[in-house]
DNA sequence: AGGTTTCGTTACGGAGGTAAAACGCCCCAT
DNA sequence: ATGGGGCGTTTTACCTCCGTAACGAAACCT
């Protein structure tokens, strides 16, 4: 139980101290298994906990007065969950697990004791925030204009290259652990809708699926259909301040 | 000219120290004005600089490989842009002044000068996107299922909300700066349509315009309409590192 | 004044939503 | 193992909301 999925996300954009290591490590002493289905944590109540997310899947959303509910993201090993909670007193969305998962919760001012004793470490925070909240405008870009298809591609796409991120083993499939109308809430289509879209994919040769397992086959296509790009790599942290 | 309009935004949620403030303000010490309609940076275009808007409109943007564009977000004086160039190599978006507009920008490497000078000011910046983040989530939300009243209608009071962070005389009524068209791309509607609803407001008395200038007089009933909640107000702060 | 941008309005067509039902499949209880 | 039962998927028919295209009116520079 030595290694720190979070300290060994970071690392993949930067180098860690020893010290940085040791504690964001400790972030992780506490852990707290979760069943599938699980409320982790829902909207409108309030919060002083977030997670950093061990193992599983987790994912965010809200639902509307209209009864609509609207995914915001789905989570996986390493990400950082629930930090909306460190701004707003009420949570913002709602956490619920997707499959079996490994929490490590701590509080708000654990949080200020890290900031205070690692400077650099609020620095890091402000760039993971940077970066989701560029995959949300990308989200953003998709829900507004774009075609059914092209929604259900460029989704596909965002999760496969957030699982490589975190796992260098995945190749082109992926267990996606969401239904087709968690899908469809996700990218603001219906059920039946993404029903046709997939199969659609499926008889295109784009993807293929075999229990529940979702393979990727063509991705160039994929790109092109969902107008995707990648904005996982590329970063440019030269400017954090020295460790 | 002593004053930061950024030093007295974030001194709207929580205390700064002298010490603090002085090093916002150096951001500012650099001005550059920008007409109406000048691109300040170019999607996909490498960037170093990001900036404090000082005075005017900005908006962001991206186009998609098929022409349409999505407005991502309207910044206004005091707001923090472009800051998602800290991260990425190249810009992830456009930005576009919708006015005449005062920019102070400074380069990532001042960046890491003030963090590392002024540890705090790092965590700031975390709860700055964090606020940013779930604003987009909700504007997620709102492209994701709604209907094109209440996109409308949530975009006005997310807009008129915002104006109110910074500047407490605004009441009621702002000028947009904004054609409907612009509108449309910034909530995934054609400008006909953006037009019908508009119009259909006006009719319903909730709004009123005159010479550009957009009145809401039914908030309740918009926020109803548009599912909207401000989420500008009720932050908790107090877990941040001590001044 | 003259041209360009923005607003307002129309008719039509299509992408995607709604509703409902049948089918498959996994899981669990008997 | 086996037979439901419930969840998820697949399919159909119909309908609505919004986009498209087009044009005239108004507003706005210069």
């Amino acid at each position: 139980m030595s290694g720190s999925c979070f300290a060994d996300r970071l690392e993949k954009h930067l180098n860690l101290t020893d010290r940085e290591r040791a504690a964001l490590a400790r972030l992780e002493e506490n852990q707290r298994k979760v069943k599938r289905g699980a409320m982790i944590q829902r909207a409108n109540e309030p919060v002083t906990e977030l997670y950093v997310l061990r193992a599983g899947r987790v994912m965010s959303y809200v639902i509307l007065p209209d009864g609509s509910r609207q995914i915001l993201r789905v989570y996986f090993a390493g990400d950082f969950i629930g930090s909306a909670s460190t701004v707003y007193r009420k949570s913002p969305e709602s956490l619920v697990a997707l499959s079996d998962s490994v929490l490590c919760p701590f509080d708000k001012h654990s949080l200020r004791t890290l900031l205070e004793e690692h400077p650099r470490v609020a620095a890091l925070m402000f760039v993971l925030s940077q970066m989701e909240r560029v995959a949300l405008t990308d989200r953003l870009a998709s829900l507004g204009r774009s075609s059914a298809r092209a929604r259900v591609a460029s989704f596909l796409l965002d999760i496969i290259d957030r699982l490589r991120l975190m796992d260098d083993s995945i190749t082109n499939s992926f267990d996606l652990k969401l239904t087709q109308e968690e899908i469809g809430d996700a990218v603001g289509l219906t059920s039946v809708h993404v029903n046709r879209m997939i199969r659609q994919m499926e008889a295109d040769g784009l993807i293929s699926r075999a229990n529940g397992r979702i393979t990727l086959l063509d991705e160039a296509a994929l790109e092109e259909i969902g107008h995707y790009t990648n904005r996982y790599t590329d970063l440019d942290l030269d400017w954090l301040p020295a460790a």
